[in-house]
DNA sequence: GAGTTTGAAACT
DNA sequence: CAGTTTCAAACTC
C-alpha cells in the first residue's frame, strides 16, 4: 500500500493507494498502525478499532495511541504520505494530511447522517474528564474518548491541509458530496479542536500533550476516519464528539455560533444549510476574520511545528474553523451546538474568544476546559433526559445545565447568553442537546441532585455533575440480547448511539446501522409515542436559567409515566422517579412510596386538590388559567415534573428530541413534593380534562417554544387558551393531541401532534428539529 | 467480578 | 388491558 516516499504527491489522488485506502474498511487498532507500515497499518488501525478500543479511555488511550500514532504515524505519513505535496513531503503535516485524506475520503463516502447523530451524542458525552481535562485538546487528539473526535480530526485535518497545503487534496475533497462535506465538517471540527487544542495545550498545558495531540491527530485521524467510515458514526463517538463539539461550538460561539444562538430557530437550520452548502466560506468568514485566521493558523502552526513539527497548522486552523461551523451546524441542528458552545465557553472560552486570538491563548485557559468533562456518559436514563438535567439521556440535562452555565459564561463573554439557551431549546438542536444532555447527565447524575446543581446554575457545577454523577457518567449500556435496539438499552432509550463506553453485545445502535435504529425507534414510538420521551423533565429553573422565557419553562419536571415500584420504596435507582430526582406523582403506582423527592401520596393529594379546582373551572378559560398556574406552581414545586408531552421524545433523532431537553435541563432539582402536574393527569381520570389542560399547559409552553410557528398558530384557533404556567398558552396541539393521560390512547395522538419533536423522523430531516415532518404534518393537518 | 434483585419494557 | 416474560440496570456480596 505504501507509496514510495518519493511518489508524486499529486498523483496521490489517482494513485491506487488512494483508492485502496478509500476502499479499505477500517479495522485494525492503532497499534497495528504502529507497528505496521504506513498506510495499511493506518487503515487497519482506523478501521479496527472499534472506536472504543481506540478511544476508549479517552485519556489514557488517547495519549498512548496518540503517541504511538505520532511516531508511527508521523513517520510513515511523512515518508509515504507526504506525497501529496511534493514540496511538503518533508513536512510531516503533509504526509499526515495525505493519510487523513484517505481516511476522509472513506469517511466521506459514507453518509453524513451518522455524523450528525454522532456529534450529538458525543457532544453530550463530553470528555469525561475532570474539569481539568482541559486537555480536551489533548483528549481529542489523543483519542479522546470519543471516537468521533479522532475521526473528525482526521477529516478536519485533511481539509486543512487541503486548503493550505494541499490544494489538490482539497479539490478532491470538494469533489465529494455535501455529505462528504458534512463528514468533513466533523473532521474539520476535529481539526479545529486539534489545531486549537494543540496550540492551547502547548501554551498552557504542555507541549507534550500537544505533541500527543498532534501525533494523535495524525494517527487518530486515521483511526477516526476508519471508525467513522465503519460506523459512520459518530455516534459513538458522540462522546468524543461532544468534546470536539464543544470546541467547535466554542469557536463557533465566538463567531457564528453566537449569532446562531441569537436565532435559535433558524440557527440550527441555517446552520445546517451553511454546512451543507458552503459552509466553508461562511464559516470561516464568520468565525474568523481572515486576518485572525491567518494568525491563528500561523500561531498554531508554530506551536505545532515546535512540538510536532508535523502538522500544517495553517490549514488546520482554517479547517478548524470550518469544522467548527460545520459541526456547529450539525450540532446546532441538534441544538447541541449551543451546548457545546457553552461548554466550550466554559471550558474553553478561549475558543470562541480565541478565535481571534491565538489558539495558544485558548489553550492556556486550560482551566476553562470544558469543564468537567465528566463524562457524561450516556448512560443515563431517559429520565435523566427528561429531567433535562437528568443525567442519563441526556446528559442533556446535565449538559443543559452544564450548557446553561457554560452558555452563560459564553454569553457573558459574547454577550449572548441565555438566548442561546433558548435557542437550544428552540433550535431543535435537539439531538445535540440531547446528547449533550446525555453527557451531562451521565456525568452528573441524574438524580435531582445533580440537576440542581446543574440547573442551578453555576456553570461550573454543571460538569461536576458528572462528577457527582455516578461513575455512571462514563457508563453506558451493557446490553446483550436487545442489540441495543430496545428501550432496555439506555443508550437507545436516550436516543444516542452506543459508543465505546458501552459494553454491549451485538449492538446495532450505531451510526452504521442508522436505518435500523431509526426504524426500530419509530416502531417503538409508534407503539408508545412517549417511549423516548424523557421520563422526567425538569423545567423549573430551566426557564429561569434560560432566562429567555421564564415561561417556557418547562415546568419543572415531569414524570412521564410514573413508577411502579414495589420493593424499592422509590428510594433506589430502580425507581425512575427517584433516579430522575423527581418525586412520585399521581401517575405512579408505587407501593410504599418513600421517594425523598416527593412521595406519591402527597403528589396525589395535591393534584386532587388542583384537579378539583380545575375541574370546577375546567370550562372557563379563566379557571383554566388559574388551574394552570396552580398546576404550574405545583409542578414546579413538586416534581417539577412537567409533562412535556410529546415533545419530550427525543429520540435518536437527536435533532428534535434533544433540543427540548436542554431547556429542561435547566430545570431545577426536583422538589419533594407533591405531585407533578403532568403526571397528575393520569391520576385523576375524572379530572382528565383538567389534567389535559394542565398538560396542555405545560406542554404548551414547551410546545410553543418548540413548535413551529405554523403549527402553533393554526392549531391554536380552536384551542383553548391554556395558560401555561408560564403564562404562555399554547393550545394547539393539545386538543388533538391532548396530552391527556399519557398512558392511554391519547398519547399517540398527542405525540403526533407534538410537532416539535420529531423524533426519528427528524433524523431524516436532519435539519430542523422542530419541524419534524411527521409530527409537524400531523399537527398541521390535524390539529384539530 | 459474579450473582441477585428490581422494575421497566416487551410480549402474549 | 392484564398477566407474563424478558431484559438490563441497580444493587449486594
Amino acid at each position: 500500500l505504501r507509496q514510495p516516499a518519493g511518489a508524486d504527491p499529486f498523483r496521490f489522488k489517482d494513485s491506487p493507494l488512494f483508492s485502496f485506502i478509500n476502499s479499505l474498511s477500517p479495522i485494525e487498532p492503532l497499534k497495528s498502525a504502529y507497528s505496521g507500515n504506513g498506510l495499511q497499518a493506518y487503515h487497519q488501525s482506523l478501521n479496527v478499532t472499534s472506536v472504543s478500543s481506540i478511544f476508549t479511555s479517552p485519556h489514557h488511550n488517547a495519549h498512548k495511541e496518540s503517541k504511538l500514532s505520532k511516531s508511527s504515524f508521523a513517520d510513515y505519513t511523512e515518508n509515504e504520505l507526504c506525497m501529496e505535496d511534493g514540496t511538503d513531503k518533508n513536512k510531516s503535516p503533509t504526509s499526515s494530511t495525505a493519510v487523513r485524506l484517505f481516511a476522509c475520503t472513506s469517511t466521506i463516502t459514507r453518509e453524513s447522517h451518522t455524523m450528525i447523530t454522532c456529534s450529538v451524542n458525543e457532544g453530550i458525552v463530553d470528555p469525561p474528564k475532570g474539569p481539568n481535562d482541559f486537555p480536551q485538546p489533548g483528549r481529542f487528539d489523543s483519542g479522546s474518548p470519543d471516537h468521533n473526535t479522532a475521526p473528525c480530526h482526521g477529516v478536519s485535518v485533511r481539509s486543512d491541509l487541503k486548503q493550505d497545503k494541499c490544494p489538490k487534496l482539497e479539490t478532491v475533497q470538494t469533489t465529494n458530496n455535501t455529505v462528504e462535506k458534512r463528514k468533513c465538517l466533523f473532521s474539520s471540527d476535529m481539526q479545529l479542536q486539534d489545531g486549537c487544542q494543540p496550540a492551547k495545550e502547548n501554551n498552557e498545558v504542555m507541549g507534550c500533550e500537544w505533541e500527543d495531540l498532534v501525533s494523535v491527530t495524525s494517527g487518530e485521524l486515521l483511526a477516526f476516519d476508519s471508525s467513522m467510515d465503519q460506523h459512520h458514526t459518530g455516534v459513538q463517538l458522540a462522546v468524543n464528539n461532544a468534546e470536539s463539539c464543544g470546541y467547535l461550538l466554542s469557536k463557533l460561539a465566538g463567531g457564528a455560533d453566537i449569532s446562531d444562538r441569537t436565532h435559535p430557530a433558524t440557527s440550527s437550520q441555517a446552520y445546517y444549510h451553511e454546512m451543507v452548502v458552503g459552509e466553508d466560506k461562511t464559516e470561516n468568514g464568520q468565525l474568523f476574520p481572515e486576518d485572525k485566521k491567518t494568525i491563528l493558523s500561523e500561531e498554531i502552526q508554530d506551536n505545532i511545528n515546535e512540538e510536532n513539527a508535523c502538522i500544517p497548522l495553517g490549514c488546520k486552523v482554517e479547517t478548524q474553523q470550518r469544522g467548527v461551523r460545520r459541526r456547529c451546524l450539525v450540532f446546532e441542528a441538534a441544538g447541541y451546538s449551543h451546548r457545546t458552545v457553552q461548554k466550550e465557553s466554559v471550558g474553553d472560552l478561549s475558543f470562541s474568544t480565541c478565535k481571534g486570538k491565538s489558539s495558544a491563548q485558548n489553550h492556556r485557559n486550560p482551566g476553562k476546559t470544558p469543564s468537567p468533562h465528566v463524562f457524561r456518559g450516556i448512560g443515563l436514563h431517559l429520565n435523566a433526559l427528561a429531567l433535562t438535567s437528568k443525567d442519563k439521556m441526556a446528559c442533556q440535562d446535565p449538559l443543559a445545565t452544564a450548557l446553561v452555565p457554560s452558555l452563560k459564561t459564553e454569553q457573558d463573554v459574547h454577550g449572548n447568553l441565555l438566548s442561546a439557551g433558548g435557542n437550544f431549546v428552540h433550535s431543535g438542536s435537539g439531538l445535540l442537546d440531547l446528547q449533550m444532555d446525555n453527557d451531562d447527565c451521565s456525568v452528573g447524575g441524574f438524580l435531582g441532585n445533580d440537576h440542581n446543581s446543574s440547573q442551578s446554575s453555576s456553570p461550573p457545577k454543571k460538569r461536576r455533575k458528572s462528577d457527582n454523577g455516578d461513575d455512571d457518567s462514563c457508563k453506558r449500556c451493557s446490553c446483550k440480547k436487545s442489540k441495543c435496539l430496545k428501550l432496555y438499552c439506555e443508550c437507545f432509550a436516550a436516543g444516542v448511539y452506543c459508543s465505546e463506553p458501552c459494553s454491549c453485545q451485538g449492538c446495532l445502535n450505531k451510526p452504521i446501522h442508522e436505518e435500523i435504529v431509526l426504524s426500530t425507534r419509530k416502531q417503538i414510538e409508534f407503539r408508545n409515542p412517549l417511549a423516548f420521551a424523557p421520563k422526567v423533565i425538569r423545567m423549573s429553573e430551566a426557564g429561569q436559567e434560560t432566562q429567555e422565557d421564564p415561561k417556557n419553562t418547562p415546568a419543572s419536571a415531569r414524570h412521564k409515566r410514573g413508577c411502579n415500584c414495589k420493593k424499592s420504596s422509590c428510594l433506589k435507582k430502580y425507581c425512575e422517579c427517584y433516579q430522575g430526582g423527581v418525586g412520585c406523582s399521581n401517575n405512579c403506582r408505587c407501593e410504599t412510596c418513600k421517594n425523598t423527592f416527593g412521595t406519591r401520596d402527597v403528589a396525589v393529594s395535591a393534584e386532587n386538590e388542583e384537579m378539583k379546582q380545575e375541574g370546577d373551572q375546567t370550562e372557563s378559560c379563566e379557571k383554566e388559567k388559574e388551574n394552570d398556574q396552580q398546576k404550574a406552581n405545583v409542578h414546579s414545586e413538586d416534581h417539577k415534573l412537567v409533562e412535556l408531552v410529546v415533545p419530550i421524545t427525543p429520540p435518536l433523532d437527536v435533532s428534535s428530541s434533544l433540543l427540548k431537553q436542554p431547556n429542561f435541563s435547566n430545570a431545577k432539582p426536583p422538589r419533594p413534593c407533591k405531585a407533578r402536574s403532568g403526571s397528575s393527569s393520569r391520576s385523576s381520570k375524572a379530572s382528565e380534562t383538567v389534567q389535559s389542560r394542565k398538560i396542555s399547559k405545560v406542554g404548551d409552553s414547551v410546545f410553543i417554544e418548540e413548535m413551529p410557528d405554523i403549527l402553533r398558530e393554526p392549531s391554536s384557533p380552536g384551542i383553548v387558551k391554556t395558560c401555561s404556567p408560564n403564562g404562555k398558552r399554547v393550545s394547539p396541539p393539545h386538543n388533538a393531541l391532548s396530552i391527556s393521560p399519557n398512558r392511554k390512547g391519547g398519547r399517540k395522538l398527542i405525540l403526533k401532534s407534538i410537532p416539535s419533536f420529531p423524533s426519528l423522523a427528524g433524523d431524516t430531516n436532519g435539519g430542523s428539529a422542530i419541524c419534524s415532518s411527521d409530527s409537524a404534518t400531523a399537527l398541521a393537518l390535524g390539529p384539530s
